[in-house]
DNA sequence: GAGACAAATGCAAATATATAAATATATTAT
DNA sequence: ATAATATATTTATATATTTGCATTTGTCTC
């Protein structure tokens, strides 16, 4: 039997992991091209962010890891996404509040 | 004159650093008592989670330094609140992401 | 099978973060 | 000024993260 207190503190820490997954510029930028249901390959990502293919496959295993994004092998390609498309509130959320400061 | 890759980069890194800030399973369950325009003291976050003073305040003093909550001393006590009250998206989107898995 | 392309992994150095304990500052009341 | 209460800061140690490079694994075409 578990406590209710425990269950809180699992989501918690859930909930933290996903966010701190997300908590990096070159991670948020990756979620911003995956906004409305896009998918994209990993090499897609290296080139849009201009950044190094094993950094590219390292973020995208993080953000996967922590439940924020899928991916479907086709052929040689891995395509990334969102497992939540309500994920995109964050970025919404993040691209309002740091708009004048 | 600033390329505008360097604003997205600056504005990427805002973003992130919120995002450090609340990624954090006590300080998203300070986010939790601070929705809807909510004001608490120290003291108060320190009873309602059970941790140490000093504790409580430096988990506050990240979320303000970060931007992700004001403060206004009154008296003996310093009330926190969210800076952005559009900020509780993010609290409400974890909570649903992370409900069944 | 060999070669080409796509993605993932292991590694190491630099950097960043968490935590708790002790100390310091600020405000009010006496 | 002193004591009491409320916050904030400092410090040190432990732990975790980021990054690029080199390597490896998976997949397709020939």
């Amino acid at each position: 039997m578990m406590k209710i207190q425990e269950l809180d503190a699992d989501r918690l820490d859930m909930a933290a992991n996903m966010l701190k997954a997300i908590a990096h510029p070159m991670r948020i930028a990756i979620l911003k091209h995956l906004e409305a249901g896009k998918r994209l390959t990993v090499t897609e990502i290296h080139e849009l962010l201009g950044i190094e293919q094993s950094t590219t496959s390292h973020h995208l295993g993080i953000l996967k890891d922590k439940g924020v994004l899928c991916s479907r092998r086709e052929g040689k390609n891995t395509f990334y996404y969102l497992k939540h498309d309500t994920l995109s509130q964050i970025v919404d959320c993040l691209q309002r509040c740091t708009c004048g400061e």
